[in-house]
DNA sequence: CATGTGCGTAAGTCATGACTTACCGTAAGC
DNA sequence: GCTTACGGTAAGTCATGACTTACGCACATG
């Protein structure tokens, strides 16, 4: 999977309400997908759906305990789309920052 | 419009490759649609409906130009989504830092 | 060992989104 | 003033995604 990948991966699987809900309720701390279905307005399959999707984009970790599997956050699963956002508009802000002076410069030059 | 609504848009609207391509592109500097539209592999239309997307999630600036109209990064259109990512995830970096000091101290007191 | 529990997946339904062509309003150029 | 250029939107098509119920496998329990 190369890095453009992941990061579509991650963000289609955070660009659904449902599945963002599932990340809300797991900030609490791991818990099995019978636990996390009670507080969604969607059934069961559909959790387990989401959560296929959450553990493919590389957000949760899954923990097997017996016939239960524990999803959590993965710690470092935001780190790729944090690098992601800050390449892609590190370079407006900076653009933004050299403008404003360029604007100031122009200014005092007309003067 | 909430701020959940503002990240929801957010997070739409960078979910599509095309639109991310497109962010790419404005990475260069603002340009008028037809520019923007020539070097992707959608057809006019399709860009103007994505930009619309992109500029009600904040994302763009756009600046009339006679019958043209300049998209450009909106600089601190980014800021939102950065501040959402932080606070869904920085619980679990911490969780997963005082795990690790917890296990720490466990396996210090059981030695 | 039989039964119950947890959960992933198959299959189907239906709404939604991404694209297209056609059209129209506004500004620019001659 | 007419023609050209720019670009947003309407309307239609079609693929895709989110949900459902049903099923089956693996583990837990008595």
């Amino acid at each position: 999977m190369t890095y453009a990948h992941a990061i579509d991966e991650t963000l289609i699987a955070l660009a659904d309400p449902t599945r963002r809900a599932i990340l809300q309720r797991l900030r609490t701390g791991a818990m099995p997908v019978g636990i996390l279905a009670e507080g969604l307005p969607v059934s069961r399959p559909a959790v387990s759906q989401h959560l296929r999707i959450l553990t493919d984009a590389g957000l949760l970790i899954v923990t097997p305990q017996g016939n239960r599997r524990l999803y959590g956050l993965a710690p470092a699963g935001m780190n790729g789309l944090r690098a992601y956002l800050d390449d892609l508009w590190g370079d407006a802000l900076a653009a933004f920052a050299q403008a404003a002076h360029d604007l100031s410069k122009d200014d005092t030059h007309d003067t």
